[in-house]
DNA sequence: GGTTTATTGTGAAAATAATCACATTATATA
DNA sequence: TATATAATGTGATTATTTTCACAATAAACC
């Protein structure tokens, strides 16, 4: 996220920039930014704040920003598709390099990301030396999905279905569940609210 | 979450469930579940663990299943339009009733969920009661959207736009990145797995 | 060049969250 | 009916996270 802002106040200029500002953009305090980037051994300048350029070049550092990674996504419905499509990817090193599918009215070799039959999962997978996947099928194939990328490698994994999957050894599982983010939001607006809490 | 994988477990003739059930489930602690429960006064049965009709029940009044919750959806791209075709809500009394875009060549009145012109959007919030709200425009125009429907009274809103929104008072405001979410990935993909943390 | 000022960086303190340990109790069993 | 067992529920403890308070210091100003 100080990352994000970053760019974003690099566009504007900016040149220098203080733990307050990236606290306003990150929506935390200055003193968590100030604690975050000791943790990785980033310093500024005692009264000047930090140089955005170099900032940015630390970061991108941790974020892996080094190259390009690569991800596949398995499952091309409404939110494999809508990723495909997802246009802020590319200028953050993030590629999806190809979908997979079971199903055949779906698949297109010639699209600018590839989207294939899932029984070329495997090879893909091997030949492109793929270690990132996004899961996107419905809930009933989402642990299935999930065992076969492990058994091919994948070690990062984003879950899109709606079950949370567990998370094996050797491999990072993050689950991300829109009914659930909207859940959250019924929630606190509805009662939490009303408390008066937060 | 626990909820979700109630009506998992309900599908599939459970009765009774435990603690130790949710946790798996929900790749939390035993421990953690039932602390979650007296946050809310849930209680079980001191052998017999949880009747999952109950805890369903007990689950969706907090989460506001009680009545159909109502969301508009600013912003038809590739995520709005996933969004608006996502099959899980409607099972889950959660409606997206509208879809709003200033591009003229998106609009669709007759579509099963219409997709109208931001001119519309104040009659309509205002005529149909709408509280939550889902912005899914590009970054640059996501202030604007929220000042706008802040005005209209939402209050409450997941926001897709990458950027992190300042949550204004009076307003539930989640931000959710999907570049963020990649980058967490690839974070404890590449780096922290290795230094053996997790 | 000296003084003021604004900012960082971080130990210490406070707040919050997770885990442990175990008393309690409903069910199953003999 | 008595006993053993397997679960919940929670106070106490531990761990983690956030905030506070302030020393250190670089820049700005006189």
């Amino acid at each position: 996220m100080y990352r994000n802002a970053l760019t974003r106040l690099k566009a504007l200029n900016f040149v220098k920039v203080f733990s307050d500002n990236l606290a306003d953009a990150a929506r935390v305090t200055a003193v968590q930014v100030r604690k975050d980037f000791s943790v990785f051994g980033i310093s500024g300048n005692r009264r000047g704040g930090y140089l955005v350029d170099e900032l940015i070049v630390q970061i991108s550092a941790i974020l892996g920003k080094d190259k390009v990674q690569k991800f596949i996504v398995i499952g091309i419905g409404n939110i494999g598709k809508a990723l495909l499509h997802y246009p802020g990817f590319k200028k953050n090193e993030i590629e999806l390099v190809a979908g997979f599918d079971i199903d055949a009215s779906k698949h297109s070799r010639e699209a600018k990301v590839p989207i294939l039959p899932l029984e070329e999962l495997s090879d893909f997978v091997e030949k492109n030396e793929i270690k990132l996947g996004i899961i996107s099928v419905p809930d009933f194939a989402a642990q299935e999905v999930l065992e076969i990328m492990l058994r091919l490698g994948i070690k990062g994994i984003l879950n899109f279905a709606p079950i949370c999957l567990k998370e094996p050894p050797d491999c990072v599982v993050r689950n991300l569940n829109f009914e659930t983010e909207l859940e959250n939001i019924i929630y606190f607006t509805n009662f939490a609210a009303q408390a008066g809490n937060k």
